[in-house]
DNA sequence: TCATGCGGCTTGGGATCCCAAAGTCAAGCG
DNA sequence: CGCTTGACTTTGGGATCCCAAGCCGCATGA
């Protein structure tokens, strides 16, 4: 009941999603309907609107004439929607420091904040640990989304959010530096400096000094994206694969191919 | 071949939206596909994919069981997207500022720039000129946010465009002031007020300055925020219908009813 | 030999049919 | 008299069928 709480076709769209982004087809690679409806089992109509679904994503395009090519989104991509997410988040941050019902929520982030200081005190890396920072931290940034006042900036953070890493407050973690007692360490560093630019931007909310409060949310996502870039400059061939953990979105368990016949 | 290029799904979504925008249903309503089917005149595959497509963009909502319930955007809600879509520009500039190779856009932008500056000076406010100040104002936007080097920001900007009053480089006017002189003088004074933001945000990209780009287009944004905002406080029941006009999207050539039988 | 036109084949779009789930109404029981 | 339960009806989801519009290939003529 994980990945098909849905009907078929938004599990569709997602199998098919995760196929792409896990490299399953060749960029440029025609989709035609028929070949995923025998590939996953079902009929043409969910299978259209799936396709409808992820065209709009910006994952698969119209090429040429007929049918549709898959266009999966590189590191490059993401880095870029990274920039938009966290620009957003600055609006978002801005307007809840100049909201003047900004102070029922504010427990909400400083129970974040506290629970995220917690984990993070309690020195390891493991998977569930991470999955609860992972929780604080969307936590936080769905909060400062919500309180903004401002509708619209949390609906179209949602519209981007699909793609791997762009789930509000999902978290980017490279796999092989957990297993290292340094690489531990210094991601308990990283989740430090994040938490504490998640105190500044709670004051600045707190106080109504929106200018720090954007300022700091941007320097807060920028984080992310510089992260990321350490890993491209490190590794060249750096794919989607090696970074998306604990973003929300367990790709490993979206199952690509059809599982039942009959 | 105005409305219609697309196949009939597109189209047929594109009908329901200004049904939707002028208020043919009321807030609230369930729309069922047997319904829409027969007002349209077309089958139900077309009706689910336009009924897919519309409550992505939130136009419609799934209301409790079974069905969607129509959630036509309000004036305030225009008033929040427009912020959105501001600071999304606003980003637009700032990294075109810092863009290498933007000198290869900037004359578009001149170009722009001066067309905008040209029709202004022709002193006279009829239709076919509203329109080519329009068209030039998308351009100089629209060059922007392709010249960011960001694709991410057009397509988010995209994805949310298709609400009236959304597309980028739209510019909204009361049908009202456009009758009277003074009404018309005033519109000309603030296309030359935008039009002298459109020139500092040119200087502003063409020296490298990103942070003072980014203000002056934020400022750009908020003059049509501010623009309706008055709109609102004069009339305290202010439509949609009210503001929409040289949108890029013509409601009133968009037919509601089914045209054609059998 | 090359170009052009015709015909078949592939493929996507729309319509219709079937089924399952949810909502509703009414009747019976407490 | 009210609550509950079961049957009917409405409606949305999925499958299948039909049609039209592109591609491909072959053949024929220049």
């Amino acid at each position: 009941m994980n990945a098909s709480m849905d009907s078929i076709d938004t599990d569709l769209a997602a199998r098919i999603r995760a196929a792409i982004i896990q490299g399953k087809f060749h960029e440029g690679e025609r989709l035609s309907e028929a070949q995923l409806c025998d590939l996953f089992g079902v009929s043409r109509t969910p299978v259209r609107l799936a396709l409808r679904l992820l065209e709009r994503e910006g994952v698969i395009r119209r090429g040429g004439g007929r049918g549709y090519q898959v266009h999966s989104p590189t590191v490059a991509d993401i880095l870029q929607a990274v920039q938009v997410r966290g620009h957003l988040e600055s609006l978002a941050a801005r307007l809840m420091a100049m909201s003047p019902g900004r102070h029922n929520q504010l427990p909400n982030l400083a129970a974040a904040i506290d629970e995220i200081e917690r984990l993070i005190g309690l020195g390891v890396m493991d998977d569930a640990t991470l999955r609860q920072l992972q929780q604080q931290n969307a936590n936080f940034h769905k909060t400062i989304l919500d309180g903004c006042g401002n509708d619209f900036v949390g609906f179209t953070c949602n519209q981007i959010s699909h793609l791997p890493m762009l789930e509000v407050g999902s978290m980017v973690f490279d796999r092989q530096v957990l297993s290292s007692p340094q690489g531990v360490e210094r991601s308990l560093f990283r989740l430090r400096f994040g938490n504490a630019q998640h105190k500044v931007i709670y004051e600045a909310i707190q106080k109504g000094d929106a200018v720090r409060a954007e300022g700091v949310m941007r320097e807060h996502s920028n984080t992310m994206v510089e992260y990321i870039e350490v890993f491209e400059k490190r590794n060249e061939a750096l794919t989607l694969s090696d970074l998306i953990s604990y973003s929300g979105i367990d790709l490993a368990q979206v199952q690509t191919a059809a599982p039942l016949s009959g």
